[in-house]
DNA sequence: CAGGATCCCAAGTGATACTG
DNA sequence: CAGTATCACTTGGGATCCTG
């Protein structure tokens, strides 16, 4: 599908090649999801958070799709699942320490949300 | 289409509440395209930049899709589109002053992306 | 060179029902 | 409670051709 992967050695040797060893690049990779930083900036305010807890902060999210964000941002190393042996069954999310490494990032990107909402009401 | 956007108040009044006044949320707005965050890396670190040398950094992107992406950028007033009158025409986009707020972002990202790169090399 | 105009598809989501 | 399993569908983005 993805036409070729082959890359040009002539452009990666330019300093402005962005291809795919660009840092945003792999960035994307991990938060690319349509729903992957609004949960994880919900995670990181009040860790470890359930699923149900997450869900009904998404509001709009379906449970299927919010699983399967979950377990996108898990496989990623992102966060961690712990499930509780219990009845009521109970699972809580939380950062792992490379989660956490997001976070300045995903603060920097609120930061610009607040001002982006003050500088432009009517977005 | 969208089921509804009536907001419970009562989840409104609670702290908790990551609805649509969610600072995450309205930055996604912006920065939700596929290629938004690449373009802005690139033009961050070149600034001006022409429209060829766009679409040749990002490589795998088609001309309609940078075309679409750019204008998306330009409505809201992220990027500023100036046009030379000459021929062959020639085209430069640069972050506008609200545009720049999303640098330190756009770097944290990036920082974060290195580092993921380092932690999980085969990812 | 920098687009505009069309056509089109697959991935990502949503809706719904069921379960340990 | 926290999922899993299907099915259906929207739409962002890709391919292609045309133009001032």
């Amino acid at each position: 599908m993805k036409k070729d992967t082959i890359i040009d050695l002539q452009r990666v040797e330019n300093e402005s090649f962005e291809g795919n060893n660009c840092p945003m690049t792999n960035a994307l990779k991990i938060i690319g999801g349509k729903w992957k930083l609004q949960l994880l900036n919900s995670i990181r305010k009040e860790c470890p958070l359930r699923f149900g807890e997450l869900k009904r902060k998404m509001q709009d999210i379906t449970q299927a799709t919010l699983t399967l964000q979950l377990r996108e941002l898990e496989r990623d190393g992102i966060i961690e699942r712990k499930i509780y042996a219990e009845t009521p069954p109970r699972v809580e999310y939380k950062l792992t320490e490379l989660g956490k490494k997001l976070i300045p990032a995903i603060e920097a990107l609120c930061t610009f949300g607040d001002a982006y909402c003050a500088a432009r009401p009517n977005n």
